[in-house]
DNA sequence: CTGTTAGCGCGTTCAC
DNA sequence: GTGAACGCGCTAACAG
């Protein structure tokens, strides 16, 4: 193995001389600077991070915490899209991207924990923004950074990275209206009452307002208490739901009771494959990608300071497609 | 930060004897070495991996990689499933699971490469079994451990876990014949022909024989071809799909064309939230969980013999729901 | 600006 | 059976 002595050696100057180079510290002129980079580069050297990190007390990881299954999804395709913006950003930091992830928050905690004090990880990414998470609080009782996904509205000045879900759920619901000329538009959402579903919801509201129409919402959940719903509300013409799946599950329902013709969908995250139904869905996509990529910036902003007007958030647009 | 020399102190011994005390090495005597075990646990401490793999030479950490979304459907909830199975093993052993997943097949082995050498990993699961594989052949060039999800039939000698999907074909395929009484059912598949695709349909295909039924087949892909499959057989009562999401496109198409009554459907994977379609879907359970605990087996059957009668390959068994 | 030295925390010689 | 000393590869403190 290539280690930082043989390039060092090479280059005809010391070890230390040679890390300072590699690590482009200042008190070394430029000229050996590059030309020690460069000898490395041709000669194929790679730093060996066990040994880096060591040093440094930190290890070049970043833990990154899926939701348990009975506070979200985890096998939302949402996610997987999200950990491919987050390791893309990561790896070009030089960066590893260490899952935790468990069907119990006890399980997941003790994996969180054991990351920290075995494996000095520092720096964290929380899938979701729960009330009262436990993580959150470990993270913050060690002071390490953590960057969550979706706004932590009992803990305002953690760090987070949101769609702004209010304008989404405006522009949606204007989609749906104007666009699409739904006169009847019903509000579908989960039973568990999401800080995003209540951002989109809001935003509907507002549009409904504005067109005068009777903002009317669904919660999903007890299958006849919804069959009922929809039997006591023929008027419907249409769906914004705030997820791919609840809209598809109401529409089912819709659909078992008359064969509606015109009944078109907005909802969120776009996550079902083409040609899963034959619904008029409108997916908005909110480029968990990006989101993904908007956070670790925010996870290494101590390090790279970053151009955005408000530090500490950073809002994704959307997109109706 | 407690370190090896504290309790080295605390215990009125040399850090070697804790050292070897806590790694249970033969050499030292009974007594003393549960004294110094019982002593770290009693003051929390925990040993620094950072500085364990600089010695080591190798990270405590397994590579983890996803298909690309051009070979597999990397958002497939499976993969989910597979990740939780596989971090439950890992983080007993004190690992840490890192992931490697990106968009295009260069960057992905880049991600890989980089993991090797920066970061010394030498253990990986590959998700997927593809045939030429550049990065399954990097890993075989660098005689690294890894073992692929499914078999990968270019390469016979290597580890991989996977389900008997012959027989889960053929035990799908008679609980469609048998219990589901179907008496033309379809076999439907995506257009990747995908090696357990295969297996699957040959199971179908026996059963077929079996019942005397002509065996019938679809790829998907092209809509109007699918159509045009359909118009011209109308005898199907039945579907058998290698997926949830084939199945339930397929079942579309056919809806589109008359509203049967009964219809059952078997496909694989359990992946649909419930409540999403209204077919008769029953579901196989590969249990991927079970799978990935199977792999961290495999991967560390090196150190921790396996039970098995096969080693080098685990089958999972399936159930039908 | 650059070289020398001393650790980071652990496992592992090699002696006793 | 136990302890002292060294080295893993790298960075940082102290020199010059």
């Amino acid at each position: 193995m290539l280690t930082i002595r043989d390039i060092a050696a090479k280059a005809g100057v010391s070890v230390s001389t040679a890390s300072r180079a590699l690590n482009n510290n200042p008190r070394i002129s430029q000229a050996t600077r590059e030309r020690i980079q460069a000898l490395a580069e041709a000669e194929g050297y790679l730093p060996n991070y066990n040994a880096k990190n060591l040093t440094a007390g930190e290890a070049n990881a970043v833990g990154v915490v899926f939701p348990t299954a009975d506070h979200s999804q985890p096998e939302n395709p949402f996610y997987i899209d999200l950990l491919r913006g987050i390791n893309s950003q990561l790896t070009q930091r030089h960066y590893v991207l260490s899952v935790a992830i468990s069907k119990t928050a006890d399980e997941l905690l003790e994996n969180v924990k054991s990351m920290v004090a075995q494996g000095k990880i520092k720096r964290f990414v929380l899938m979701y923004a729960h009330h009262d998470d436990p993580i959150a609080a470990f993270l913050r009782q060690q002071k390490l950074r953590f960057v969550t996904i979706g706004q932590p509205d009992d803990h305002p000045s953690d760090y987070f990275v949101d769609n702004d879900n209010l304008e989404a759920g405006i522009g949606g619901a204007t989609y749906l209206l104007d666009q699409l000329h739904v006169k009847h538009p019903v509000f579908v959402e989960s039973s568990h009452n999401w800080a995003y579903e209540q951002q989109r919801r809001q935003g509907y509201e507002r549009v409904a307002a504005t067109f005068n129409v009777e903002p009317l919402t669904c919660k999903l959940g007890e299958l006849n208490r919804v069959r009922l719903f929809i039997k006591q509300h023929p008027e419907i013409d249409g769906i914004m739901a705030t997820d791919d799946f609840n809209a598809i599950e109401f529409y089912r329902l819709v659909r078992e009771q008359s064969a509606v013709k015109h009944f078109p969908i907005v909802s969120f995250n776009h996550s079902l494959p083409e040609g899963l139904t034959d619904a008029n869905l409108h997916s908005i996509n909110l480029f968990p990608e990006k989101m993904g990529s908007a956070t670790v910036a925010l996870l290494f902003s101590d390090r790279e300071p970053l151009a955005t007007p408000t530090p500490g958030r950073i809002k994704i647009p959307y997109e109706i497609k």
